[in-house]
DNA sequence: TGCAATATCATTTTT
DNA sequence: TGATATTGCA
């Protein structure tokens, strides 16, 4: 194993195999490099592949750990588990599930389908409708309080209403999702948890598996993915956390940066290694990410050094507004790539999925190619939820959120009075709604022709799965779409064909998903593997290799990426730091380490943007320079206003507004009001 | 029951 | 602004 391409810091993180061990990872220092040179080292060191046990953030740095680790050492890495916290999770309930009294092919309910489960709740409490029990914040509060491995309880002396609807709400989701057969994406960690109290002889049997741990992104990791941790390392305890706490960024989904400092109090006598050379960026960079994330109280202190000198500097350019933001931005890409920058160089961040159009139609005009990392608005759109719901009935008949969703979806006359008379029945016969929808003759209050409805609608789906046991997946779901009649009512239900064509290509876009898992899966591709996969990772599969292109992605989705050139869009109070009112800080830090993570990403080219102003809820509103800006030291940034005034003896009006602004700030009342 | 007009209302990030 | 919820009407 040649390791002399690595520094004295890194060296020792690849071959400090035993015992605990924490690897504080400065942005760019070579963190990849030694994650998959240990891994190297390690079955160098005669480890066998399927010993080790590499735990990443997302799918698709998993498949990257993998691929690099195989490139490295070859094929048999492929033995190798590289997966999430929740994949792996996903695994052992796959295996065990049955022993905590779940269906062996249990579901996984989307976020979709927990908000519907919590509105449910809502309306058997009678607590629904009010505006303050948003489902989104309920679910939010019962996530949180999982994680902690508690019930989601009142908060407080005066806790506010909402929280106690959480707190009774809560019961029934749990219950709701075992009567469906279903968990929850929390269920994924906490669930093996539980199973390897009640069960050591399970947990037993992994400890002696997995005999090395990683765990990359510690930073980002939550109670219970920690106590995963130390469960599966065992006595043995060989567990190499990588993380860096200037970039903890899902505080939001119940990660702790604590967890980096925990780590010796779960790990006592725990090596500490510190990676702070950093080899990605041109020092301009470096001293702007560096002024941002030094304003941050309670960091672990640390300063990223670079050996390299000269570079361009930051760029701030400001706009008139969102339009010429993007217009700006594609012009600039447009330029670079004409003089040969290579398309997946150059990068465009933003805070929120939302901001991505204006820079997808100003890439679009140009003819310029580009993806559209995450966000998803796809799985968002109803046609698409739609056929996913047809899908999880087909392929669990448990599930009654779905059912009820595509019961009278494309219109087929079973209306709101029918679905009630339906779930009445099966509630005080307390069977499966499925079942009652088998037997409609028997359900009172029904007219018979609502009553014939339901019964062809059940054979639909019965016909349906029986033919699944025979057919391809896809050919059946086509089928089955074109039975209801679907195409022909997504066109019928919006005015202009163009809309229709959108949703339709949703509908295409599933189908085409679902054809190419066919094609992956060799042996038996079944319908519930399938939507379990698509829970868990939704990017899109592609076949083969993609052409390059300019990326557009989140903040959250560019992290661990680097770029040579970086755009960092949207630099506004609002957007980053994102939110409104009310600023806490905690949040705000968070923040601030996000815009951190934005800056790091990029090698050689920073070019922030920001609008003067830009349009809301229809409206033109000025917009406030975001604060980390004021961090930045002026040395290394270049800024150039488009929206200055042009050089020249000013105006009347400018010359009133002076003097106005000039009175307001002595504090003498400003005679204009 | 189903459709269309009208009212309301939000605005993160992801496994 | 645009999407979704609700209401009213055929």
């Amino acid at each position: 194993m040649d390791l002399s391409g690595l520094n004295p810091p890194q060296h020792r993180a690849v071959t400090t195999t035993e015992g605990p061990l924490l690897v504080l990872a400065g942005a760019g220092s070579g963190k990849t490099r030694v994650i998959t040179h240990r891994i190297a080292w390690l079955l160098a060191e005669r480890v066998p592949a399927r010993a080790i046990l590499a735990v990443t953030f997302t799918n698709k740095a998993a498949a990257e750990m993998k691929e690099r680790v195989v490139r490295l050492v070859g094929q048999h890495a492929q033995a190798l588990t590289v997966c999430t916290f929740h994949a792996f999770g996903a695994e052992v309930l796959r295996e065990h599930v049955h022993r905590l009294g779940w269906p062996r092919k249990f579901a996984i309910a989307d976020t979709s389908d927990q908000i519907s489960l919590i509105q449910r709740a809502l309306r058997e409490r009678s607590i629904d409708g009010r505006a303050d029990f948003d489902p989104r914040r309920i679910l939010g509060a019962i996530s949180r309080a999982k994680n902690a491995g508690r019930a989601p309880l009142p908060a407080g002396d005066t806790p506010a209403d909402w929280e106690i609807a959480a707190a009774e709400v809560f019961p029934l989701y749990q219950r709701a999702l075992r009567a469906q057969g279903a968990v929850d994406f929390d269920d994924l960690l906490l669930l093996p948890l539980r199973l390897f109290r009640e069960h050591p002889e399970v947990l037993g049997s992994y400890v002696r598996r997995f005999r090395y741990l990683l765990v990359d992104e510690f930073q980002d990791t939550n109670g219970a993915q920690l106590e995963l941790v130390r469960q599966l390392a065992g006595e043995r305890r060989n567990v190499c956390a990588v993380g860096d706490d200037d970039q903890c960024i899902y505080g939001w989904r119940g990660a702790e940066v604590r967890n980096i400092l925990r780590f010796e109090e779960a790990f006592p006598g725990a090596t500490e290694v510190r990676l702070e050379q950093n080899y990605r960026s041109v020092p301009a960079v470096l001293e702007a990410a560096h002024g941002v994330v030094s304003q941050l109280p309670e960091r672990r202190p640390k300063k990223l050094w670079s050996a390299t000198v000269g570079g361009p500097k930051v760029q701030l350019v400001v706009l008139p507004g969102e339009d010429e933001e993007a217009a700006h931005v594609a012009r600039a890409i447009e330029q670079r790539l004409a003089r040969g920058a290579r398309p997946d160089d150059l990068a465009v961040l933003y805070r929120t999925n939302g901001q991505s159009r204006p820079f997808e139609e100003a890439l679009r005009a140009r003819g310029i190619a580009y993806e559209v990392v995450g966000g998803t608005e796809f799985f968002d759109r109803r046609e698409v939820r739609d056929v996913l719901a047809y899908l999880k009935v087909l392929a669990n008949p448990a599930d009654e959120v779905s059912l009820l969703r595509i019961v009278n979806v494309p219109a087929r006359g079973i209306g709101d009075v029918t679905v009630e008379h339906l779930v009445a029945q099966a509630r005080s016969r307390g069977a499966p709604l499925a079942d009652v929808l088998d037997a409609p003759a028997s359900v009172p209050g029904l007219t018979p022709g609502a009553a014939r409805a339901v019964q062809e609608f059940s054979d639909l789906i019965r016909r349906t799965r029986a033919r699944l046991r025979t057919e391809p997946l896809s050919g059946v779901t086509r089928a089955l779409l074109r039975e209801v009649g679907f195409e022909a009512a997504a066109r019928a239900s919006t005015a202009s064909a163009s809309a229709a064509e959108r949703r339709l290509q949703g509908v295409e876009g599933i189908l085409a998903s679902l054809e190419q898992f066919e094609r992956r899966e060799d042996r038996g591709s079944d319908l519930r593997s399938y939507l379990n996969r698509l829970s868990l990772d939704t990017r899109e599969e592609e076949d083969g290799p993609s052409p390059a292109r300019v990326t557009l992605l989140t903040l959250h989705g560019a992290k661990g990426l680097e770029f040579r050139t970086v755009f960092l869009v949207g630099l506004e109070e609002g957007f980053l730091p994102h939110g409104g009112m009310q600023g806490e800080l905690q949040n705000l830090e968070e923040e601030r380490r996000l815009c951190y993570v934005g800056i790091t990403r990029a090698r050689e080219e920073l070019i922030l943007t920001r609008a003067a102003t830009r349009v809301r809820r229809g409206r033109e509103v000025p917009r406030t320079p975001s604060r980390f800006l004021a961090d930045i030291p002026a040395e290394v940034l270049e800024v150039s206003d488009t929206t200055a005034p042009p050089p020249g003896p000013p105006t009347e009006a400018e010359q009133g507004f002076f003097r106005n602004l000039k009175a307001r700030l002595q504090g003498t009342p400003s005679p204009s009001a």
